[in-house]
RNA sequence: CGGGGUGUAGCGCAGUUGGUAGCGCGCUUGCUUUGGGAGCAAGAGGUCCCGGGUUCAAGUCCCGGCACCCCGACCA
């Protein structure tokens, strides 16, 4: 049950955001440091994005799997960049069955290697390719500093990985799997991201580009919300996965792999939620809709229940995902606040008086107060309640969307880029170099999220060094 | 790993000069309530982080350990 009120973003932005997955019983925190249990409401989020995601994969011919969570220690040297990534985070197994093991196995903080392994066993032929394999588990990387959701150590994800016969076809992949996660953060979870290339520094470890889709929260800083990656061919040489062509030369293969994970609850919460707390997207919420009966005494509450029952089978029957909250033991207004932490995005009230008129009274989420509160007729209610789920949705993206563009700056020169970072984005030619990214992040905190695919045209001056520069990137503080 | 802080009921906290443990919320039961976080009454609930020491007596004082949180360095 929901406790009495959140701190607001403005007081404390990491503390609202805390109490939020709490309250909101999005998830807790496990006895484990930095592990989390993700709680059946949180669960039932992320099943719908999971559904949204895995559809679309299936439509563009990927297929899933299953690999082990074990992977012996030897695999992880074998590439070199890969390994310097990881190993601080690795949490090594050492001991089975209470004796020494002979090699020490890793959990899996991603599956390169042992999915690079196993290709190279499936793979012999260009008629093998592509091998176009998701798989959704979980990942164990040892972070030090946490935070439900957006980094813990163990995290829920899918990882795809790709082996492709050209790197034309292995950059399609790439691309094609990032517009995937776009469409579902723009569409599904009313997040407007941008699609954008990472700098060298910023990217996989491992991979020749790394591409990302990068969000704006509340606090303006940015999220890294899903990647994509091509690797060329540095994985398939670490673990030869090679195939005779058509020429029967043996050629090394194209590899891909993309994530997205639990992290997109966090960019929810952060992005859409209010001092009130979640406001859940209606497309993906887990209940849409709850109703709320309003009586005083025995005869009222058959005639309210009566017509919320009614209301109730006529929604379910339209595909509405929704609640009819008929507890006792709590006051209506007591309700209001509780689903109102929880994000969903509407609530309809039923009282005496709309037994009377035939009315039921709708309270829009992401608008507060009065301002969101309608009354509309019992008849024909399913229509209604899905238009006003359409418009929920769009509102929040609309929003989000303005909210975004009105903080993203185009700073003149290198002492205003340094002023607007502090409190938003900053949209710059760069040069390219580590040295001038390295500068920024010194000198403000802020790292380059990502050159977004759609550029302007033409060509600037480095907004550090003033040398010339072919691309614009974002600066941003980021989680 | 460095700097700071905190460990007392499910949660948040108080506990004076050392004297045998308390408040708020939550929980249970009953009655009255219910259009924006209801009221009254009666209950349940404790390894005071762990170990040692001082003392007639330790939540409180001393020593050692552990855990967690915040700030830094590192990161999806």
């Amino acid at each position: 049950m929901a406790e009495e009120k959140l701190p607001t973003r403005a007081e404390d932005f990491a503390e609202w955001y805390n109490q939020i997955v709490l309250k909101a019983e999005m998830a807790d925190y496990a006895p484990v440091r930095g592990c989390m249990v993700v709680r059946p409401y949180g669960w039932a989020l992320w099943e719908n994005i999971t559904a949204e995601l895995d559809k679309r994969f299936k439509e563009t011919g990927h297929i899933n799997a299953a690999f082990p969570i074990l992977i012996p220690m030897s695999f992880f040297e074998k590439e070199k960049e890969h390994v310097e990534g990881f190993s601080p985070e690795l949490a090594v197994v050492t001991h089975g069955g209470g004796e020494k093991l002979e090699e020490p196995l890793v959990v899996r903080p991603t599956s390169e290697t042992i999915i690079g392994y196993m290709y190279s066993k499936w793979i012999k032929s260009w008629r093998d390719l592509p091998v176009l394999i998701n798989q959704w588990g979980s990942v164990l990387r040892w972070e030090l500093r946490t935070k439900l959701f957006l980094r813990t150590a163990e995290f829920y994800w899918q990882e795809g990985h790709t082996a492709h016969a050209s790197k034309e076809e292995a950059l399609e992949e790439m691309y094609r799997i990032l517009d995937i996660y776009a469409d579902v953060a723009i569409n599904e979870a009313a997040i407007p991201v941008i699609k954008g290339r990472k700098s060298e520094t910023e990217k996989f470890a491992g991979a020749q580009i790394t591409t990302s889709i990068e969000g704006m929260m509340q606090d303006k800083r940015a999220l890294q919300s899903a990647t994509s990656h091509y690797f060329g061919q540095n994985f398939s040489k670490a673990f030869e996965m090679q195939y005779l062509d058509r020429n029967n030369t043996l050629q090394y293969c194209e590899t891909t792999s993309w994530g997205l994970s639990t992290r997109m609850i966090g960019a929810i919460i952060m992005v859409h939620g209010d001092d009130k707390g979640l406001i859940l997207p209606p497309r993906i919420a887990p209940i849409q809709v709850v109703i709320v009966p309003i009586y005083k005494n025995g005869a009222e509450k058959t005639k309210v229940m009566e017509v919320a029952d009614k209301v109730f089978a006529e929604l379910k029957a339209a595909g509405i995902r929704l609640k009819l909250d008929d507890r006792e033991e709590v006051t209506p207004g007591f309700k209001y606040n509780d689903w109102e932490m929880r994000g969903v995005p509407l609530r309809i009230e039923i009282g005496p008086k709309d037994v009377e008129k035939g009315s039921v009274a709708l309270a829009r989420r992401d608008v507060p107060g009065r301002d969101g509160k309608s009354f509309v007729p019992q008849t024909n209610l399913a229509a209604a309640v899905s238009g006003m789920l359409t418009e929920i949705q769009s509102s929040l993206l609309k929003r989000a969307t303005e909210f975004r563009d009105a903080n993203i700056h185009d700073p003149k020169d290198y002492e205003e880029l340094k002023k607007v970072v502090a409190d938003g984005w900053a949209f710059s030619w760069w040069c390219g170099s580590k040295e001038c990214e390295a500068k920024v992040k010194e000198d403000t905190k802020a790292t380059t999220r990502n050159m977004p695919l759609d550029q302007p045209k033409g060509e600037g001056k480095c907004i550090v060094c003033g040398e010339k520069a072919d691309k614009k990137i974002y600066f941003a503080r980021a989680y």
